[in-house]
DNA sequence: GTTGACTCTGGACCCTACTCCAGGGTTTAT
DNA sequence: ATAAACCCTGGAGTAGGGTCCAGAGTCAAC
């Protein structure tokens, strides 16, 4: 905990490590959801390691279908000892944790179903048994769910 | 296969089953993503099983990041006994099933994380040993990967 | 001490994915 | 036969998430 300016990278040096754009991170920071740990003298914007590991989530998050308000709340996201705000955190938590839940089963199914297209593709001899996504698709319904009339709720 | 029309759905009641607006299906058919099967003799358009099923998994892969563009494609894939078109489909759907590995395993990156910090939360005698989302990340980072420098490469 | 690569702010512009009319037919119940 | 509740098309408007300048300072190297 010393001088670490010298290991902190310019924007530049962030855009090129995280595969975003220069105008991307400063949107993100007039937005909320990251700030540059610090500023050269000239003003010049500097990231530490710390916000290398917040950028690779706001877009891993982004990635799985979190919108940038989503993201925030997670980053806001801090257990603190105080015992009001805890409550709070953890049943904003325990909802998160469902949508993700959710959200890898829906994952699982699609990509059964790409898989099945693709061992059905070329080097299967059967021909054409699974024509389409959605054919594979109501296989698996078949198969993993027998018949509940409206299939997969998507509760909101 | 005879006259199945009595069975068919007008706009609203999709609408309603699949809890999206009216104005959303008419945009994804405007888009070529889903379209009626039929029409009715005044224009209404009437829905079958099918396309319940259809604009179901567009909320479902939307719901998990893709884009309406990817969705599409996901859409259009189809393997026909046509050996040419063949190796194109398996391309495409590999492709697709990367993305939809990766995918999966950040949301379980993320997921463990959540957990992390529900546990953490009220409830653990610990009082904040892992305060935020970011922290719980890493400390997965640490017992699953040690450390590589950029640690997750989000390869495009 | 000037060239070239980098950074700053502020604001205009763009694409995606809807959402909301307006104006006008259709169906159903009373 | 007239509401009330549907449906149609076409087009304008909006929110989210960037992207692209312009005009101006900064830094390193020559």
């Amino acid at each position: 905990m010393k001088g670490m300016k010298q290991s902190m990278l310019k924007i530049g040096e962030l855009a090129r490590l995280a595969k975003v754009s220069q105008d991307t991170l400063r949107f993100y920071e007039k937005h909320g959801l990251m700030q540059a740990s610090a500023r050269s003298s000239a003003g010049y914007r500097l990231y530490s390691a710390g916000d290398v590991q917040r950028i690779q989530f706001i877009l891993s998050a982004k990635e799985v279908g979190f919108t940038l308000n989503e993201i925030h709340e997670l980053l806001a996201l801090e257990v603190t000892r105080d015992e009001k705000s805890c409550e709070d955190v953890k049943r904003l938590v325990d909802d998160k944790l469902a949508t993700v839940v959710q959200r890898i089963n829906e994952l699982k199914r699609i990509q059964q179903s790409l898989q099945s297209l693709s061992d059905a593709c070329c080097g299967g001899d059967e021909p054409a048994t699974h024509c389409t996504i959605l054919e594979a698709l109501s296989d698996h319904d078949h198969a993993s769910r027998s018949a509940e009339g409206v299939s997969h709720g998507l509760a909101k």
